[in-house]
DNA sequence: CAAAAAGTCAAACGTACGTTTTAATTTTCA
DNA sequence: TGAAAATTAAAACGTACGTTTGACTTTTTG
């Protein structure tokens, strides 16, 4: 059975891996990196996770499933909360402050996981798609949730809409910190405003036409 | 000095390694793979580069130069065309509609062109920088000629929402052609509707607050 | 408390990387 | 045309990669 030091060895290691992946990405990440970051041995790696492949799945799996359970919670809340379906406000404002509130609650972590997360949808073909698949329930849910609230607007309009949602949100997580970014701290009160002003620019784009 | 076919083995490396790089990033690109794809040798690389990171920067250079330039007239040209301050929506459509009309012009490069553009965003510290400067002198005439329409709206605030103008036009224009996508053409009319549609959904939450 | 299972470790595997070297070839131009 | 410059070519340089192996140490458990 596991013990408690092969689980901070596994532990460390992913912790590592999503940093140096978050900074370096998938190729520029070297094992020997990683378990020198992490001081564990080299075959650690592939005794625990099986290749560098399956540990980027590890640590991918370990940043999206918070994501996306948070997300569908936060959607179901919402439609039990009212009548009717709500309105797109309810809705953006749910998808953005769940997604900053569960990215920026660990309390070291913060810019790795956004960075990471950010890397992934620009990363090579195999990566990438990973990503795609673990994040695609809380996607299409948002996007039915949008479709309900928006029947004027097509599915492929409200598709590349959210996309940007996405986008932008990832990046205000992953710029956070640097001069002239919108989510200079945070404390619990400025994430709450950055997830106002964020909604509030993306907003009347998502509404109209 | 030069003759024709040592330019045709230097573009050849230039068009393969922008390709090579846009799909899988610097990290990713092995020289070996790019003379493989260029059908030039090894050596030509290091000839007529000097180094790896050279050739990022020429492959930067000679995509970033056209963006920049015309940027810079477009941003000239609306200074120069009516007396007091340009509006806002005048000032965002001639930056997007530049950045498409310059990145999709090639009859074929164009989904290599905004990948790579958009990769340079979120590589490791060395060549997100050098993109960075590349592109800051057209960035910082734009943020120049919003805060003149804009008067009431911070620096920062403005830094933000320019940033966000940017992320989105790259991935507009990094999705182009998949399923779900603003841009689905690249015909001249098509591009031109694709350019009102995603300056009609960022004008509003530029202008706002 | 041993036998078995789980985990760690150092070393080596073959492969591929960026770069350099040296020589052969092609192009330039007095 | 023929020496000089520019370019191409093949081979090797040292280094680092992901992965595997086999022995050693620790933990679990009947």
């Amino acid at each position: 059975m596991s013990n408690a030091s092969s689980l901070e060895t596994k532990e460390q290691i992913l912790d590592v891996a999503e940093h140096e992946i978050a900074v370096h990405g998938y190729a520029g990440t070297t094992l020997r990196n990683v378990v020198s970051k992490a001081k564990v041995n080299l075959a650690a790696v592939h005794y625990h996770f099986g290749s560098k492949q399956d540990l980027f799945r590890a640590v991918l799996s370990r940043i999206s499933q918070p994501i996306v359970t948070m997300h569908l919670a936060e959607l179901e809340d919402l439609m039990n909360s009212a009548a009717g379906p709500p309105s797109v406000e309810s809705i953006l404002k749910a998808y953005i402050r769940s997604s900053f509130v569960v990215v920026l609650k660990g309390k070291e972590a913060h810019p790795t996981r956004s960075q990471f997360v950010g890397r992934c949808r620009t990363e090579p073909a195999p990566v990438q798609s990973i990503a795609e698949e673990q994040f695609r329930p809380s996607t299409e849910k948002f996007l039915d949730a949008l479709q309900r609230s928006l029947p004027d607007q097509s599915r492929s309009q409200l598709t590349w809409k959210l996309d940007l949602v996405v986008t932008s949100l990832i990046r205000v997580l992953g710029e956070a910190g640097k001069p002239g970014a919108l989510l200079t701290d945070t404390s619990a009160e400025h994430i709450e405003e950055a997830v106002s002003t964020l909604t509030r620019f993306l907003l009347p784009g998502i509404e109209n036409s």
